[in-house]
This record gives C-alpha cells, structure tokens and sequence, in this order.
RNA sequence: UCUACAAUAGCUUAAUGGUAAAGCUUUUGGCUGUUAACCAAAAGAAUAUCAGUUCGAUUCUGAUUUGUAGAGCCA
C-alpha cells in the first residue's frame, strides 16, 4: 500500500487507490449515521485531508471515539470522491491505528484561537498550528531558494565560523564563550581576568558577522556567500530583533558598489518570485488570515524597479518635511521615520540609499572622493524598513589603515584582513541580509519571535 | 535601555469599590455527509506577585514580574 503525504494526494489526486496515510488528529466531528469524519494533518501542507471512519471498523468504539486534536495515527484505506461541499477528496478508512493518544484536558492546542503570545510559551508545539506550519514551510523555501540563487550564480557557500576571537565591526555586544570556572577566575596582577588559561588562550565570542571571514574568501575564490547563525547581546527588545539570527552573506570579487546593489535586487526579486511560485497555499493563508496586505506587497516588490538615490539627496528630500519628531540634517543617522517616509510616502516602492557619511559607517567601507562619504547601500523596503546592508568594500591599503587610525581601532587586530590588501587586492563588495527579517516580509507575521522556531531574546532562551 | 499599554476559567474575551459574565474546549443528552456544525444542560476562576488606601479591592495607589506596541541600537 502506497504511503503519500497530503501534499501528494492533492497534487495527485489517485482517487479509488488504495493509499496510506500518517498524520496528526485536527479535529474529529462524530455523526449519528454511525461514522466520524477526522481531519489530519501531516505537515506537507495547510490542508487537511479528512478521512471517513465507519463504526464497522474494528476499534472504533474502543480506539476512534477517543481521538482528540494531537493524536497520530496512521489510516489505509480508499481515497474517494467526497460527496462534501469543502473538499474535493476523502480518505475512507479501512484500518485506523493509533500511534498516540492526546489528552483532551491537558493537550493545549484544541479547535480554538490561541494567540501567538500563548503560543511561543509552547514552542515545542506551535508547529503543529496552521499558522507556524506555514510559517516553517516558507521559511524553508526561502532558504532552498537563496541557495538556488547563489549557486546558479557560481557563488559558493561558504561556513564561517561561530566562535571568533576578533571583534570586527565593533558593532554589537558580544556573547562570550569561555571554559573559565565562574567562581574561580584567574586574575593577573592588575586584578584582571587572564585569558591565557582559557580554553582559546585569549577572549572568545560568538560571532555578530561573518562577513571579514568571507572577504578572505572571496579573495581567492572570486564569490561566496554565508548563511549561518549569528548572535547580538544587545538588549533589543523590539518585534524586529533577536538576539540569535541567521544572515545571508555574499561577498564578490572584482565588483563595485552599483553591482552590489543590482545583486541585492535581483536577490530579493528571485526569493519572493519563488514562494509566490511555490507557496501559493502558505501566502493565501496569510493574506487572508495575519496580513491583508501581504499579496499586493510583495507582489509591488517584485513588479518594481527599486530607486536608488544618496543618501545627500534623500537629506534634501526629507529636509522640505518639517513634521518628523527627529530634524534632518545632513550626517545624521536616519531614523525610522526617515525611511518610512522615503519608501512609503516619497516614492511608495523600495528604496536603495547609497554613500552615507563616513561617520556613521564601519572602518571596511570605501571611501568615496569626498573623503566624507562611503561606498555603502541599504535597501529599505515600505512597512519592513531596512532589509539589506551592503558595501564596496574598502580595498586600498592605505586608505584602510587611515581608517584604522582615525576610529581609534589597532592593525594588530585586522593584520589578516589588512594582508588582502597587500597581496594581490581587488575592488569587491557585498552584503547582509537578516534572514528573519525576509520571513517576516514574506509572511506578515508581526513579530519577529514567530518567524524562528526557538527565539532567543533578552530574557528567554527557553526550549 | 526608554515611553505607553496590558495581565480575569485550559483558550479567547466581558464587568464591577460589596468574592465575577459569556463564547470556545470538556462531560451528558438531542440532531446531523459533517467540515472552526447546530440545540439543551452540566462542569470549570483565592481576577500575575507583594505591599498600601478602605468596613470591604478583581476594581484605587505603589513596587515587582511577565507580555505587547513604539523608540533607540541594528539585520
């Protein structure tokens, strides 16, 4: 007999075959006429395929009237037409064998609204919902379709490492890795901790980028890209930040800051193309259930042509709007409200800001002839906000150490990174993508705590 | 970290300075090729924690904890 996943059945659609079936119990409604209709889920898709169980079957009395949500069970039987308005097919059970029992009075997840609040204190369930269900299933077309992209594109992937000992961009608070006995540190004379003894001989963390790492390599093997974990100790306590996430990271060879920006476009265009493709069920779901507006966005992202301006420009833009609660004025960091207005009020569609002052960007970035502005872009999309942060990297020996010098940071520290630039350097470029963020856009989803199975945040690391 | 708001049955919500109401879930009965079914009944709550004001606090005040939204930081 022929195990199929739901999924298959509805693509497949083999009615008057004997199939095979495995899921989890949604709901089961008990008819008088002496039969029960189950609806089960198995994961592959929203939809739920519900079966037919007779009171003729053999545990029906013992075995069937006690299925409740959570359940799991395995059915072979018949997959028939079905005479219903809601579902083109149904399962007519021949045999029904119950793998697991739920307990009604104690399985949180019954035929009820539960909020997402509710719902991330029960993380190791949550995934049974229609809503994370679908969540997980974008979630990982995403990450197929990244791939897919990078690698038609000869890039290769590249795993940087999560444990490093050099604290690159100065941006973030660092998660400390140590093997050091907290209630017996060893001090050195001027009564602080020694890390010699420690297990990597000197002050270890947990990465906040992987981007220097893939510089080297795309120094060497012309494009990379990362995709893996990285961790912020900032105490962020906002829907749009976690204190573990996963980036996306090309890096290219030979590039400038214009080719940089048209991979990020066709990046963003070519992963929400393909779960419009591919997640068709998933989006609908969202559109109609968490986001209204979900469809016409992402399909507006795709249908447009991004603006790129600089970010001198986008200050004389935003300085003839006097109402912001933050004034503009050039060398200012922008704020939210500053790029809401450009993407959703100015052009109404996304936005690249290219060449922000040198002052407000880290030490790798280009430096543009002005001397005062950087190479670098940002793509801020309307609703979402920042999504994309890239840069031509700066690949001018001289121009670096410069930089070093005027942020108070030492060579000693990036001598690795500084020899690319003394051995055979290239103009490159590339950029970061939170891959959370994406999910969130291509959901709706509010938060940004649902967009990951396990969220790690200030305060919670449960499960 | 800052600002604002919230915390009431398993879940989702209501109400009131005089010990709490409803829907869903559950149980029982009725009806039914149903489909987040429907009808009837039953069961189910020291109102987040700790103080204070008061004859009396779930309600007012303060603190704490947790959560949400926005801001800062950023991806």
């Amino acid at each position: 007999m022929k195990q199929l996943l739901i999924h298959e059945i509805y693509q497949k659609e083999p009615i008057d075959q004997e199939i095979c079936v495995k899921g989890w119990i949604k709901t089961r409604r008990d008819s008088k006429g002496g039969f029960s209709f189950l609806e089960i889920n198995d994961g592959s898709s929203l939809k739920n395929l519900q079966i037919i169980a007779d009171n003729s079957l053999k545990n029906y009395q013992q075995d069937i009237l006690k299925l409740f949500p959570g359940a799991s069970v395995k059915v072979e039987g018949i997959l028939v037409s079905s005479p219903g308005g809601n579902q083109k097919m149904e399962l007519k059970a021949e045999s029904v064998r119950i793998y697991g029992f739920s307990d009604v009075t104690t399985y949180p997840l019954q035929k009820q609204r539960i909020s997402f609040e509710k719902l991330r204190e029960i993380a190791h369930l949550r995934g049974r919902t229609n809503t994370f269900g679908a969540v997980t299933r974008v979630r990982n077309a995403l990450s197929f379709a990244t791939h897919c992209f990078f690698q038609e594109r000869n890039f290769y992937y590249l795993n940087t490492p999560i444990i490093t000992t050099s604290d690159c961009e100065g941006a973030g608070q660092l998660f400390r890795v140590t093997t050091l006995d907290f209630n017996n540190l060893p001090k050195n004379k001027q009564g602080n901790i020694n890390c010699e003894s420690d297990f990597f001989s000197q002050e270890a963390s947990l990465t906040v980028s992987g981007q220097l790492e893939a510089e080297t390599y795309a120094c060497g093997l012309g494009r990379v890209y990362t995709f893996g974990p990285t961790f912020r100790a900032e105490n962020s306590n906002t829907s749009r930040h976690l204190a573990e996430f996963w980036m996306v990271e090309p890096e290219m060879a030979f590039t400038n800051l214009t080719q940089d920006i048209a991979l990020a476009e066709d990046y963003l265009k070519y992963l929400i193309n393909y779960i419009l493709n591919h997640c068709k069920d998933d989006l609908e779901f969202f559109n109609l259930r968490i986001e209204n507006s979900l469809l016409e966005q992402l399909n507006k992202i795709v249908s447009s042509k991004f603006i790129t301006l600089t970010y001198t420009d986008a200050v004389k833009i935003l300085s003839r709007n006097r109402n912001f609660s933050f004034p503009v004025e050039w060398g200012i960091d922008l704020q939210s409200e500053h790029e809401q207005y450009l993407t959703e009020v100015e052009f109404k569609k996304p936005v690249v800001l290219t060449d922000y002052p040198k002052s407000i960007k880290p030490f790798y970035m280009r430096m543009n002839d002005d001397n005062k502005t950087v190479a670098a872009m940002d793509v801020l999309l309307p609703k979402i906000g920042e999504i994309i942060g890239g840069s031509q990297r700066e690949e001018r020996l001289d121009c670096l150490q410069n930089r070093l010098k005027e942020l108070d940071l030492h060579e000693n520290d990036y001598w690795w990174y500084l020899d690319l630039r003394r051995y055979g350097t290239v103009p490159h470029s590339g950029f970061g993508l939170g891959f959370e963020r994406l999910v969130k856009l291509c959901t709706g989803m509010g938060n940004i705590r649902d967009t990951i199975p396990f969220p790690r945040v200030p305060g919670n690391a449960k499960f």
